[in-house]
DNA sequence: CACCATGTTCCTTG
DNA sequence: CCAAGGAACATGGT
């Protein structure tokens, strides 16, 4: 899925399009994506609510919304997750809906799209998922000490401790490889095994890797809308006037065999819980 | 056909 | 009870 970056970046996309917008109509297609919501419910809840900003918590958009109901203000609150496959955008009614959306939202000339191949994503009400996060990496919140203290706690190896949402929001398996690599730190060295000037690069690194991923996903012309294909370019289509290749942004994530960009060493890949790790044997001990 | 995929949750095992 | 690993979910690309 896109990791704390790329829904950062599309919810800074979404805040200008879409407060103000009102729904006039909710379609749920796919039930499953509204879970545990069911779809009568949702748009009982959201026809007739307007937009007011789009928010962020780990991987989450927390969409908050306000109805008038007899005088009285009712706010809502949509949890959304794009799973590994989801996007969300807006588009003019005449566009016509992808294979896979999952809901949609009438706006009027408008309508807001969720679309999400593997129907791994939600479109929710219930929100308690983004209240048992981690906190936020660019936070205050985020404290080194604490972060190291929590790793004393755990014998796991570090790159899938860093997945779990609960040290810290927002990681996935992109950047947990990526911040290893720049902390110089191997994926399979255990949480408790740190040294407390390792965590704390860890901690640093962690930051430095997703802002800048955010500040490049900010600055590339990206293709927000439904047409856009995949490319992997920061997870979005890209836009008109986007360089052909990403590659430069990620510095180990996806290059096995390919020399390490600090030591020429090859990058290895390796599988923990399932999952593809990416390192360099040599920087990273 | 085989394997891979930017995630989370549930189940089993130790 | 807890931690850790694996499967499941579902579809498409190579």
């Amino acid at each position: 899925m896109p990791e704390l970056p790329e829904v950062e970046v599309l919810v800074r996309h979404l805040n200008t399009v879409l407060p103000g917008k009102k729904v006039l109509r909710v379609d749920v297609l796919r039930a499953k994506s509204v879970r545990p919501t069911r779809p009568e419910e949702l748009g009982h809840a959201l026809s007739g609510a307007s937009f007011q900003r789009v928010q962020r918590r780990g991987k989450y958009l927390l969409f908050r919304c306000q109805r008038t109901k007899q005088g009285s203000r009712q706010e809502i609150t949509v949890l959304g997750h794009l799973g590994m496959t989801g996007r969300m955008y807006v588009v003019s009614q005449t566009e016509p809906l992808p294979r896979h959306a999952a809901v949609v939202l009438n706006l009027g000339t408008e309508r807001f799209v969720f679309e999400d191949t593997r129907y791994f994503g939600r479109f929710s009400l219930d929100t308690r998922a983004a209240e048992l996060l981690g906190p936020e990496p660019l936070s205050p919140e985020f404290v080194p000490g604490s972060f190291a203290l929590c790793l004393r706690a755990s014998k796991r190896p570090i790159k899938t401790r860093l997945l779990t949402q609960d040290i810290v929001a927002g990681i996935g398996n992109i950047y947990a490889s990526e911040a290893l690599f720049q902390a110089r730190i191997s994926p399979r060295r255990t949480c408790r095994s740190l040294r407390p000037l390792e965590a704390r690069r860890l901690w640093r690194s962690i930051r430095a890797v997703l802002r800048r991923a955010i500040t490049a996903g900010s600055t590339i012309p990206l293709n927000f809308g439904g047409e856009g294909t995949r490319d992997g370019l920061f997870y979005y289509g890209r836009g008109p006037g986007a360089p052909v290749s990403h590659t430069e942004r990620l510095r180990v994530y996806d290059r096995a065999g390919e020399p390490c960009v600090r030591c020429k060493t090859l990058v290895r890949r390796i599988v923990q819980a399932g999952r593809s790790t990416f390192y360099c044997p040599a920087c990273q001990r």
